[in-house]
DNA sequence: TATGAATGAGACTTCATTCAT
DNA sequence: CATGAATGAAGTCTCATTCAT
């Protein structure tokens, strides 16, 4: 018997949020239950009553975070006057959030070489970058449409954005001295507008 | 070097390759001291002689990784008629070596969610992309001199051209099915390069 | 007795046979009170109202079991002719049960080892035993009174009796395949029986 | 890599005999890891380099204490004048064992409820009858091809010898101080051999 | 240089039991 | 009477590392 609704969602938050704390600070790999249980003040046996194993709570924890990172991208675009704006206002909704995103990225990055075997984490991954794509696309669209832009595949372009977006973010963990994600995502994004501008 | 160091350099290079492979078929996480002393055919002892620790061995390993992916980026640019051969060049070198690439993304993106805490880890992925950088901005620098490009920050110009192809092979492992590697490192350079260009 | 006394019954009935579902399933390795509460529909709470701990719900079980292969053994001998045809109807009886004794059976094999340890299952058992072979000594009483049977030990010739059954069904549980427990019973206590008559 | 033959096989038994001990003493529930590495000396680390888990040395420890059984089940009946004097042969050195089987009877009768379940322990068990039976059935057909015995199944005169003999030492854990196994294993055979003789 | 048996800390998970409501 | 969330002791198993030979 599981319990009660509410309860339910609130301990489940409460695990989510400590586990993201130990991974976001030391690493999925230091993702301990002991700890875990000692974050939230729980016994680690309720730990079980929420989440079926670890592997199940970290599972739980990248969706979330995931699901946090499409809230940033899918809460723009509708308002935008031109293809160009939305895709600027986009950039200033990332680097908006580019501290959270920095702050969460150790827990999504620490299931990157996951992916390659675990189906529900590719599951996870694949379902995320769908989501994004399908943000970002009808905005291409729409300034094909409008003659703003050249005759470009849309997804395609989407996708371009996407690999500047994540592909700085990805070159900041490589050298965080090196890469400014800010300035770095500006100035590639614009460089991209320039190509597909007419 | 005498012939103890080659010994020496041969059980190392032996021993890196067999945790390669352990780590590209099945993860980081799946490494085991013992199986790397199974596929080498070594004692579990030995490779204590060679390495001080898995910690090492795991070091060595992703240096090894970088090191080769260095060399498809540093083996071009040398002859091209114009910059914007010059990277297509580069673009055709990554590509022709794919298949390797994806090989190998297991390892160097196991080290991905490490890099936020281990000096050793960082330093080596700095270095990377440091170099990785180097190789292309003299590229930009060129195409801006020669009146090709734009008069745009080449190190940035560079840092674009990095963040679309990192970003995409990033992007291919959210979903294999949905990006197409050589087709999107294409299409995300061609855009930059229009953006590039006068 | 009360109503609340009856519920009480009833309520202990209930616990009393979902654990015997379960034992009778998965073995007693197998019963967790949380089963027992999901297969009564009660709380888990609730169980340890009716039952002090697990051990006491197990003994209260297995005295249950015991009692039930009582009622098939002394249910008989009181009306047959000669001793011979009541030992014949004893056998009849317990082929007749033979569906349920194989069902209840993982329950009082479970406890079989836990016996050389825990009084109280020594108890149960012994009384059991003691039933079992008070119901089949006057059988044999009454055939050697009646110069049916030579004049052996009577209470020696009902552990026979007894070690032929419950000897078979052991032999059952090493290989259901090769012992058919009517049969072998029936064949078991028949040669039996050409060494007790005259 | 497993440790070297000799070793390996003198750590094996060791492990299985303090498992033994252990599950004689306090019962196959009674068996952790833990005691098993203090009784031997061993690390528990080390247990688990001869034994792939609990499960594999539980039934290690099985197949030990069957095997043993049957060495003396199956080290009689060569020699035997007539069919009779090899079974009386084989109630003396059942009986001469008592002491050892007696012993070792909480480890095979800790696994028979797990018989119902688990294919492992059903093979060993399976095999274990088999023999068992096997070394008396020639036993009762030498008998009735000399005009000693009726002419009866030899296996199912076979089993029900195999009843006795197993029923009375089943009954003796029931109640040891009601059953005498020497007496009851003897008395139960002779009534056995009274009903198969001519 | 090489071995491989041994270690033991530490991880995950289970489950009988309690207790405030 | 009844609940069910919470507990935490206890168990199995893993694996990097060591050391005597």
């Amino acid at each position: 018997m599981s319990p009660r609704a509410d309860v339910t969602e609130q301990r489940t938050a409460q695990i989510i949020a400590a586990a993201s704390e130990i991974v976001a600070d030391n690493g999925l790999d230091a993702l301990r239950m002991d700890e875990v249980a000692e974050r939230t003040g729980l016994s680690k046996g309720t730990l079980y009553l929420y989440f079926r194993s670890k592997h199940d709570l970290s599972l739980a924890m990248l969706e979330r975070v995931l699901q946090r990172e499409l809230d940033t991208v899918e809460g723009i675009s509708a308002t935008a006057a031109t293809a160009e704006h939305a895709l600027r206002e986009f950039v200033d909704a990332v680097i908006r959030d580019i501290q959270m995103i920095t702050r969460l990225m150790p827990i999504s990055y620490g299931f990157l070489s996951i992916a390659f075997r675990n189906r529900q984490v590719q599951r996870a991954l694949k379902k995320y970058l769908r989501r994004y794509i399908d943000s970002l696309t009808p905005i291409i669209r729409s300034g094909i449409e409008s003659g703003e832009f050249q005759e470009v595949d849309p997804e395609e372009a989407a996708i371009a954005v996407a690999a500047v977006v994540e592909g700085t973010m990805l070159l900041w963990i490589y050298d965080r001295s090196m890469i400014d994600p800010a300035r770095h995502i500006r100035s590639g994004i614009e460089h991209l507008l320039g190509g597909l501008k007419q």
